[in-house]
RNA sequence: GCGGGCGUGGCGGAAUGGCAGACGCGCUGGACUUAGGAUCCAGUGGGGAAACCCGUGGGAGUUCAAAUCUCCCCGCCCGCACCA
């Protein structure tokens, strides 16, 4: 028998499958298809442990789907498009393209040795002319349609970056740029959007999807839903009013003040003479703030009164009119009314400022004396409210808000805290925004025929912080497509997530020029069915895939509302240490020397066993070990005649119990793969194998049950380990190739034994089993169970107060 | 603070309310070997000579029976964080 050698293996199958096209994926209407898509790289220029524990596990579900009778979709691609290039072309004076080209060309042969199902025909490049040529057309129709405009705005800018970025990448309460962690800044600058505030509603609908309840609450949270009401307060003694937006306008009677964001227009108008040096002084300090480090969460909430009070709609009464920090000028109007009794932070601002807090809700059992805790948020009955007093809170929403209304130019809102996707970077290695400014004619989208508008490649990198594009004289001008005068292009390039939010419709057609993609293999190959990739990726790619998805059906180009049925989210490989891998510690486990060492099977199971899939978890350089054993152990059953092998402590199997355990295999099996539980797979083809190496050498080796397990154990080791099943499926005969193979069915007839062990408990602790027939009746069981002797001994003469059987498993036995 | 997830041997992890610790790593002993970081056999939650007792973060509860269900507490991880 010849050794195990994972690498003559490895190359001889990965290059027969490659000459016989076993894995070009093609539109067949005879066959169910099934789209399986995991997220694709971005082309740093190694393949990352982390990128096989997403990719490989992805791959061993299309397999299986393949060999359940689906025509399966599994294609790869780059996400080429992004600043690391840039970076590099910087620093080292290497273009971004011979930069990405170089990269991507290295990680295609390392995906390769993955051996995975990817028809590599489809693949997507997504920083070439015939890939964004596309992201500029979809620019153009959502232009037509209002969808992409352009705005002055406060946008957020990462000095480190030196570009604008979507509110979507800033992290956390630091306002981190979520690529470099550096600091955001506020500027207020020119710039490209896309409106996709127009489908809020939509996608907080996720009624079509079946994704993780997390990334759903993520997404519901990002958009920030509220309903409400919006209405004036007029400023007394002049002409001016300010609106406010409340989700509580039943607790209106409750306001004390009116607070005005620091940058509100407002402020300026409105401030008396004697407090203006007071409130440009505090204005000044919180436009610093931003600046400065906000990291501080138990911030005072402060701010300085103006001078001047509004009139309170309801009750006409005054009420004083503050500046302050916690109210933003970026969300609802940039004003509030301030409720202290109901809400935490009004609260916190009249206890400091020394105003009153009138109560106007009571809990709902409130005795109408005693006194309740103040803030107090929660629903309950109106009180201190004139007329609209003793109503439950939902009640008093109605009633309040409909005289608002009425009294002070009021309406009900819906506001989001989603706002529109900022798409504008004013870097150069991404897809340029096809718009050109015209003296004349202002601004002009370019003609959809002239697309693509080509990245130029001779542009300078200089470390300014300004696109090269700015300075590149034969790209800035050029004529106006409407007049034929004089016109400067636009030198923003697009938000690379433009590249991924519709890349997995590119695969079905790379290479028509004529569409974005083929409408004949989109009618059969979409939706995508499973999405795997990183649960990072929750309210940025997912967000503006959905919301890409709802464009396009709007276009009438596809005829669903979501790109992906399903999604899972598979979790993280974790350094040996238990730290996240990174250069700079020095704990990066290298998937080349892994296969170099170990083989691409090896790896793959013990990435799939390590731990379930969505937990992920410390690479341990021992516990591969194992895989490496259990492949060797199943080559040395299969490929050889294994010599005096086996657990000895008790016979093994006959004939029939071999085919009844192959068959429960292959169910148990089945259904972990049904849900992605590939850990508790392999640990059953591990049983399963090391029941077979006690068959050694018994009658039953060698006969039709034999033959029967064994290649029902390369079967279903196939979708894990490729490879090395591949090969000895083919030395036992086998003549094609296993991953055209069906899946094995179990055989529900073979499943069930004779007899089965029933576990005797007495008072809930095991004592006792015993072996009875499948079909024994609960009495027969208890009965059975008393007239052991170890239960007769505890019993001692006594009746059993109570016996508990449930047939097939367990008889309890309660005494004393 | 709010929302979600998770706490099981030395380690990774298994367990439709019904035998806790499958499978693997590691470890101990043995066989075969010139050799072993190969392979095979046996053992391996803790205590105990044994019968048996104790054990799934801690505490209470429901149940004949709880890692699993309920409540309270502790710890860790992730997301959001002045959103009116």
């Amino acid at each position: 028998m010849a050794e195990y050698d994972f690498k003559a293996i490895e190359s001889k199958w990965q290059k027969a499958w490659d000459e016989q096209g076993l894995y070009r994926q093609e539109v067949d209407r005879q066959r169910p298809k099934y789209y399986a898509l995991t997220m694709l790289p971005y082309p740093s220029g190694d393949l990352h442990i982390g990128h096989w524990y997403a990719m490989a596990p992805s791959d061993a579900n299309a397999r299986y789907h393949r060999m359940r009778g689906y025509n399966v979709l599994f294609p790869m691609g780059f996400d080429a498009f992004g600043l690391p290039a840039e970076n590099a072309a910087i620093k080292r004076g290497i273009h971004p393209r011979t930069w990405t080209m170089k990269n991507i060309e290295n990680m295609r042969r390392q995906l390769r040795s993955m051996g995975a199902m990817f028809d590599w025909r489809r693949e997507v490049v997504t920083c070439v002319p015939e890939y964004y040529k596309w992201n500029q057309w979809f620019f153009l129709q959502m232009y037509k349609r209002g969808l992409a405009y352009k705005k002055m705005a406060p946008v957020d800018f990462c000095p480190k970056c030196n570009t604008t970025l979507a509110r979507e990448q800033v992290v956390g309460p630091e306002r981190l740029c979520e690529r470099c962690d550096t600091p955001v800044v506020k500027k207020d600058l020119d710039q490209w959007f896309f409106r996709i505030t127009a489908y809020a509603d939509e996608l907080l609908d996720f009624s079509k999807i079946d994704w993780p309840e997390r990334v759903k609450t993520m997404q519901a949270n990002w958009i920030g839903r509220s309903e409400g009401v919006e209405f004036d307060f007029q400023v007394r003694g002049t002409e001016h009013r300010f609106r406010v937006f409340t989700t509580r306008i039943d607790t209106i009677y409750g306001v004390s003040f009116a607070v005005l964001a620091p940058e509100h227009p407002l402020v300026d108008e409105v401030t008396a003479p004697e407090n203006r040096s007071e409130v440009e002084a505090y204005q000044y300090k919180a436009s610093r703030q931003s600046e400065i480090d906000r990291l501080s969460t138990e911030r005072e909430r402060d701010g300085v009164f103006t001078g001047a009070y509004a009139i309170h709609p309801l009750t006409g009464k005054d009420i004083p009119i503050y500046v302050a920090d916690y109210v933003l000028m970026s969300y609802g109007t940039g004003a509030i009314m301030g409720v202290p009794a109901h809400d935490e932070r009004d609260y916190d601002f009249a206890r400091r400022m020394g105003l009153p807090i009138p109560a106007v809700v009571a809990p709902p059992d409130w005795d109408g004396q005693s006194s309740f805790g103040l803030p107090y948020v929660e629903p309950g009955v109106s009180i201190n409210s004139g007329e609209f007093s003793n109503l439950p809170t939902e009640e008093a929403k109605k009633r309040i808000g409909n005289a608002v209304i009425e009294k002070a130019n009021g309406k009900w809102t819906v506001h989001y805290r989603l706002r529109d996707w900022l798409i504008s970077r004013q870097r150069y290695w991404g897809t340029p925004i096809p718009i050109v400014y015209c003296e004349r004619c202002g601004i002009v989208p370019v003609p959809e025929e002239d697309l693509p508008v080509i990245l130029p490649d001779d542009a300078e990198f200089l470390p300014t912080g300004e696109s090269p594009l700015k300075f590149h004289e034969k790209f800035l001008h050029t004529t106006c497509p409407r007049c034929g005068g004089p016109a400067e292009r636009e030198t923003d390039t697009m938000d690379t997530f433009v590249d991924s939010s519709w890349y997995h419709y590119r695969y079905l057609s790379p290479h028509r020029d004529d569409v974005p993609f083929d409408p004949e293999e989109a009618a059969y190959w979409l939706p995508v069915d499973q999405y795997t990739g990183g649960v990072e990726h929750a309210v940025m790619h997912l967000l503006y895939t959905r919301f890409f998805t709802k464009v396009m059906r709007d276009l009438g180009l596809v005829n669903f509302d979501e790109p992906m049925i399903r999604l899972y989210n598979q979790g993280i490989i974790l350094a040996e240490d238990g730290a996240r891998m990174s250069k700079s510690r020095g704990n990066v486990v290298s998937p080349d020397d892994l296969v170099e060492r170990y083989g691409a099977d090896a790896v793959r199971t013990y990435l799939m066993f390590m731990a379930p899939w969505d937990q992920g978890g410390p690479w341990s350089s021992r516990g591969i070990g194992g895989a490496v054993r259990f492949l060797d152990r199943v080559w040395r059953l299969v490929a050889g005649k294994p010599e005096g092998a086996g657990d000895k402590r008790s016979a093994p199997l006959e004939a029939a119990g071999l085919h009844r355990l192959t068959h429960r295999t292959i169910q148990k099996v089945t259904e972990d793969f049904d849900h992605f539980r590939f850990n508790t797979a392999i640990a059953s083809l591990m049983e399963f194998t090391n029941e077979l190496y006690r068959l050694v050498g018994t009658p039953v080796y060698g006969s039709p049950a034999w033959e029967e397990a064994v290649d029902d154990l390369l079967l279903m080791l196939a979708p894990i380990a490729p490879h090395i099943t591949e090969e000895l499926w083919h030395q036992r005969g086998h003549t094609t190739s296993i991953h055209l193979a069906a899946w094995p069915v179990p055989d529900v007839s073979a499943l069930a034994d004779d007899t089965v062990t029933i576990v005797v408990q007495i008072n809930g602790k095991v004592r006792d089993r015993f072996e009875a027939p499948v079909n024994v009746t609960a009495d027969e069981l208890a009965r059975l169970a008393l007239a052991l002797p170890k239960v007769q001994a505890v019993l001692d003469g006594r009746a059993p107060r109570k016996v508990v059987a449930v047939p097939g498993h367990i008889v309890n036995v309660v005494v004393g």
